[in-house]
DNA sequence: CTTACACCCTGCTCGC
DNA sequence: TGCGAGCAGGGTGTAA
């Protein structure tokens, strides 16, 4: 899926387009995606006005006038493209256009001035919530969820904490989403390549007061490449013309991310990326600098 | 409690 | 050219 900085893309486009809007139709092609939406919800949705654009971990959150939010989460290939009267408009597209077909357009959502969102997600491994008047806490799909990785109490005290006496590979606490929620496979791999250490190394390692210099270079490292990737608008795979600003241009600055077989980009390091598989995922890293 | 793994779904790429 | 295997940025349920 779409990991922070590409959801976070969404966000920010998506905002000027829906802000202060009211949903007037709203369409459901079939009554599941990952999961099946909520009792009623094209009618509890039909009406409301939109009253803020915000972010959780991976997830979108659509505050309605009527008190309660609406969470789309985009799986692994969930998409919100935009139509109004300037045209059709896509931010944070992390996959070019081969995989969109309008077979796989599954909510359609007409807003009051005219404009449509349509939700696009060909292996709907995305789904859509609604959480109650202030009721979102208590969301199944938000009361897991770790630290902020962008937010203030993320740094290398809370990691730490979080990790120590962990036996499971860093790689894969990392990605666990109850001790910090927004990182996916990419920028695990990138942030852990950056800050020079193994990917297989316990998580509970970097806990140890000896390795206070390298925790403090993961924590810091994490937020770098996650900022930079936002500025960058996100990752788009497989797509390596567009520059109209509705893709993201992060994926040219991959250092290990599907490059195995590539030469480390580490000074002086003259190591050659390698793919492992942990926990069913690929991981990308240099044996040689990362430690 | 933790960790590991199968599974959900569709489509593309690669090797034979 | 056709076909099967393997792969894909995620989350969850189950088992050990």
């Amino acid at each position: 899926m779409p990991e922070l900085p590409e959801v976070e893309t969404v966000r920010r486009g998506l905002e000027p387009a829906v802000l202060g809007r009211q949903i007037v139709d709203i369409t459901l092609k079939r009554k599941d995606l990952r999961f099946a939406f909520p009792q009623r919800f094209a009618a509890r949705l039909l009406g409301q006005t939109i009253e803020t654009v915000g972010r959780r971990a991976k997830y979108l959150l659509l505050t309605l006038s009527g008190g309660e939010t609406l969470i789309v989460h985009l799986g692994m290939t969930g998409r919100l493209i935009v139509e109004d009267s300037r045209g059709t408009l896509e931010p944070g597209a992390f996959y070019d256009d081969s995989l969109r077909h309008a077979a796989h357009d599954h909510v359609l959502i007409t807003l009051s001035d005219g404009a449509r969102i349509i939700y696009n997600d060909v292996r709907r491994f995305g789904f859509m919530d609604l959480a109650g008047a202030g009721a979102l806490e208590q969301n199944a799909h938000m009361a897991s969820l770790g630290v902020e990785p962008l937010g203030n109490s993320f740094n290398a005290d809370a990691l730490a904490k979080m990790f120590e006496g962990r036996i499971a590979p860093l790689k894969a606490a990392l990605l666990d989403q109850r001790h910090i929620a927004g990182l996916g496979n990419i920028y695990v791999c990138e942030a852990l390549h950056r800050a020079g250490l193994s990917p297989k190394r316990s998580a509970g390692s970097i806990a140890m007061p000896r390795l206070a210099g390298k925790r403090e270079r993961l924590a810091g490292e994490i937020r770098a490449v996650l900022e930079e990737a936002i500025l960058a608008g996100g990752s788009t795979l497989r797509d390596y013309v567009q520059a109209d600003g509705t893709r993201g241009s992060f994926q040219q600055r991959f250092r290990v991310y599907d490059r195995e077989g590539a030469p480390c980009q580490s000074d002086a390091c003259g190591g050659t990326i390698k793919r492992i598989v942990q926990s069913g995922r690929s991981t990308f890293w240099c044996s040689r600098c990362q430690r």
